[in-house]
DNA sequence: TTGTACGCGTTATCAA
DNA sequence: TTGATAACGCGTACAA
């Protein structure tokens, strides 16, 4: 059996009797083909099970139909983390729609490594990329630029001016989680914030301190977690050893409270009866922890989608809507409560 | 200020001096090329800093120098699985070490929409695709041997002799989780089983009905989950109401046994006093849960390596490793221990 | 509508 | 052995 090769555009066209030119003309209903003319092309095209080739398309087109993310990170963390999948799963809808696909790369091993791969993506294997973890004096920054990659940052970048930019304004949900603490009565609040010098990090600390600035409190402890929810454990234990002990822990992440709970169970203290505890991403276990989690939740797959949307509209030489998207929203659930002792420590029944 | 064309293989060979051909030559390290010729078209190459454009390469190579991934899901649903980060992260880290890409799809909208996205991908979009999520009779077997496109089988198929798979042997580590828990003492063992239809949901529970068999256990009860947790919690509740309650539950994965964890907090059962539970897939947050989750674990990372590598194989003409990896695991953690009452009701001292 | 040059790297052919 | 030349892959775009 002769390996049936896949049929091309001068197939096509020889089978209707036309030009190849035509063919493209009608397969892609642009005008300056008789409508005979174009139907007979495409019962040919259907035919022969003719689809474009992807690689011929990309090359006269000068065009790669596709996006480029890179996750510039131990691959390890993959697993545990809220925003990598829901962002993921929002972009590949976007990009299904208009036939676009994402090309992913984990890298390890630092700068280098990193510019190395944007470098490759940017010989023609993707027409932009979506800048993630933003951090302060973000070096791809420069990188997209000298490399001529369209570009769109993730998240609000430290200078607003230089990229188009689409974010979730997690600040906000993070104020509504100690405001919330606040009127429960909570005095002594701390924060286990994230990894150091990502902008979403210091969005969340300065909420927290916003937070308890407003409320006329003394900035509480705080300490410094990271991606996995392993410090999020010891973070905790350190919080524990305050004095006077904190009533309530803000945690970055979802994942360093549930570590912290486990913390908190182990020494007999009770959620929310003697430590409230408030989450950040609103996992998918949030809701089944015992307690349920309260935690700030904000919407990853739409980001990821809008995300997408601008991207594209830059590469198509659009406007690309920039800027702030619905802020993330503080989630109540049975982890927060009212401090144990009533208000401070005026009530001296300790 | 002139937009600066990146420089072709023509100029690279203008300033050398050479001919495209001996550039091409020079920088495929294949011989016809004198060592000092290659030298000074490596320098002009550095010195323009040339880089082959991927959408020539690939239309002059016939590959896509990528790999597909489909996946036929629910996007919300990623959040929460388990599988799905671990195993592109080690897709992944194989893949860019040969330069290939990963392009990701995410499908909803059933097998139509399914099999136009693994045609669009075959037109040379992809050199292969990874086939994972297997259940019986997969329709996709069909669908990529028309396609004539390169895949791969993502843990054991039905009929193992029809496509190259590499697969990680849950039913090993299922089966030591019973084990487990009849050396424990538990008589009445139930099983939360994972979507109906996928192999991995078959193996599991053949592993749950053998290791009670071996025992001498009559089958207990057995009902349906999900992907997501939520079936983990109404599936718990209505084990509850099976009279003699089970002593033990085993959950097809870690999620469903958290929400369950959570349904037996509420209803004051202690675990593991009263019920000892067993998850599946050994998630991040499974050690950290209260009290510790007792899993089955499975490398999901090296069977992502594993599996690209074997991709790789296949499409670069070469024998594919296939087969079985390193079996999943038991872990033995904090959720399960000895049943409340001695053995059975007979006291029957087998 | 047709014919054909073009995009850009690869490779077969052939001359030196 | 070295290297130049030209055909090739396949869809697009413009002149005719």
């Amino acid at each position: 059996m002769p390996s049936p090769r896949r049929p091309t555009i001068t197939d096509v066209a020889r089978h209707a009797g036309v030009s190849k030119g035509a063919v493209s003309f009608a397969l892609n209903g642009r005008p300056g083909v008789a409508d005979s003319t174009r139907a007979r092309i495409l019962d040919s095209a259907r035919e022969l099970g003719w689809v474009p080739d992807h690689r011929a398309q990309a090359l006269s087109r000068s065009r790669a139909m596709a996006m480029g993310w890179i996750i510039a990170r131990p691959a390890r963390l993959l697993g545990a983390d809220a925003f990598f999948p829901l962002f993921l799963a929002g972009v590949e809808t976007r990009l299904s729609e208009v036939g676009r696909a994402l090309v992913l790369h984990v890298v390890e091993g630092g700068p280098d490594a990193e510019a190395a791969v944007y470098r490759r993506l940017a010989a023609g294997r993707v027409d932009g990329v979506f800048l993630t973890d933003l951090c302060a004096n973000d070096p791809r920054f420069d990188l997209v630029e000298r490399l001529q990659i369209p570009a769109l940052a993730v998240g609000r970048p430290c200078d607003p001016q230089r990229l188009p930019w689409v974010g979730v304004d997690d600040g906000t949900g993070a104020l509504a989680a100690v405001r919330h603490l606040v009127e429960l009565g909570h005095r002594r609040i701390a924060h286990v914030q994230g990894v150091p010098g990502l902008v979403h990090t210091t969005s969340r600390r300065c909420a927290w301190e916003t937070g308890l600035r407003e409320a006329g409190i003394p900035l509480g402890p705080m300490v410094t977690g990271n991606f996995d929810g392993l410090q999020g454990a010891e973070a905790t234990r350190s919080l524990l050893a305050w004095d006077p002990r904190p009533t309530a822990i803000v945690y970055a992440s979802d994942l360093m409270a549930i570590a912290g709970m486990q913390v908190l169970a182990a020494e007999g203290i009770q959620v929310p009866g003697n430590i409230s505890v408030v989450g950040f991403d609103d996992v998918a276990v949030a809701r089944l922890l015992h307690p349920p989690l309260t935690t700030v939740r904000h919407d990853v797959m739409a980001w990821g989608r809008a995300a997408a949307s601008s991207l594209l509209a830059i590469t198509d030489g659009e406007e690309p809507t920039t800027g702030w998207l619905d802020p993330a929203e503080l989630v109540i659930r049975d982890s927060t409560a009212p401090p144990p002792k009533p208000l401070h420590t005026i009530t001296a029944k300790d």
